[in-house]
DNA sequence: ATGTTTGTTCCGAT
DNA sequence: CATCGGAACAAACA
């Protein structure tokens, strides 16, 4: 489930909470394969520090000591765990389980994936400058080029929506936080591309930056069915404040909301504040 | 039972 | 040949 804020989110608490650490032991659930293999990944990282903990994208890499990087990707229901005990990890989809050790203190680091949409990986230096080249800029970097990405944008046949949801052209949005971008820009989602003019992308550029942002301040948004928790298993409260995503009335306007798959995912949006039309003036 | 679900990739179609 | 849309990946829940 995690979008940009979610995997900021627990990015950061790993950063504060496992630097420094050793990997001392690594178990892989019988039948789950961390990449490339098992062996690979088990002989990689044991016995390396944890030395950086960074984030592209919705991705989440540690680096290690040995100059290898692990690489995660939780995908839909992916989730990472810090604990003090190994008691809890026993329990729902864990996948891999690393046993942390510094200045003989110890800690777990449980990767679970309930759906396995996600993986766990490690990669090479090149494989990570690979990772880093096939995103887009991300909308919360205030360096982002709007007018770059308008460019790209009208270069594409499909709806808005669907592009904003394409990584390589803008990273971080996902389902939740584009539909909220739109709402705030004032953009109907099933707006051809071809059709965005530089003030919408604009719009929508500083619409996306608030909702990742609001998004960070909130700890990522937890849905009904928990799958998003943060590394110490807490909720985020993000869905308190979304804009339009699973409202039933307008926030603005009181209409009711409109709710359609486009392109397989469901989008709510008002019909009334996101027109398709450019409203024309009468006179 | 059928239809949902926060993401990404692959394959057939355009 | 590049690009797009839908299916597939797998599991739980209503």
């Amino acid at each position: 489930m995690p979008e940009l804020p979610e995997v900021y989110t627990i990015t950061n608490d790993l950063l504060k909470n496992v630097l420094g650490y050793t990997i001392r032991g690594c178990n892989i659930t019988k039948g789950y394969i961390a990449l490339p293999t098992n062996d690979t990944f088990t002989n990689t990282v044991i016995n390396q520090q944890i030395v950086d903990v960074k984030r592209v994208a919705k991705n989440i890499l540690i680096h290690l000591s040995n100059k290898s990087i692990i690489h995660f990707h939780l995908a839909m229901t992916g989730q990472i765990l810090l604990k003090e005990t190994d008691s809890f990890a026993f329990k729902n989809w864990l996948r891999v389980l690393l046993n942390i050790e510094k200045n003989s203190y110890t800690k777990f680091l449980a990767f679970n994936d309930m759906r396995m949409f996600g993986k766990i990986a490690i990669i090479s230096e090149a494989q990570l400058k690979t990772l880093y080249e096939k995103y887009g800029p991300e909308p919360i970097d205030e360096n982002l080029n709007v007018e770059r990405l308008w460019q790209k944008l009208t270069s594409k046949r499909t709806t808005i929506k669907n592009a904003l949801l394409d990584q390589e052209l803008v990273a971080g949005l996902g389902n939740i936080y584009a539909t909220d971008s739109l709402f705030l820009a004032g953009i109907h989602p099933e707006l051809n591309t071809k059709t965005l003019t530089l003030e919408q992308t604009n719009k929508l550029v500083a619409a996306a930056r608030q909702v990742l942002n609001e998004g960070i301040d909130h700890r990522g948004s937890t849905l009904a069915d928990k799958m998003y928790v943060d590394i110490f298993g807490k909720a985020g409260f993000h869905q308190d404040h979304f804009k339009i995503y699973t409202k039933e009335f307008c926030p603005n306007c009181s209409s009711k909301v409109e709710f359609k798959k486009i392109n397989g995912r469901g989008t709510y949006f008002c019909p009334k504040c996101q027109p398709l039309e450019v409203q024309v003036s009468m006179f």
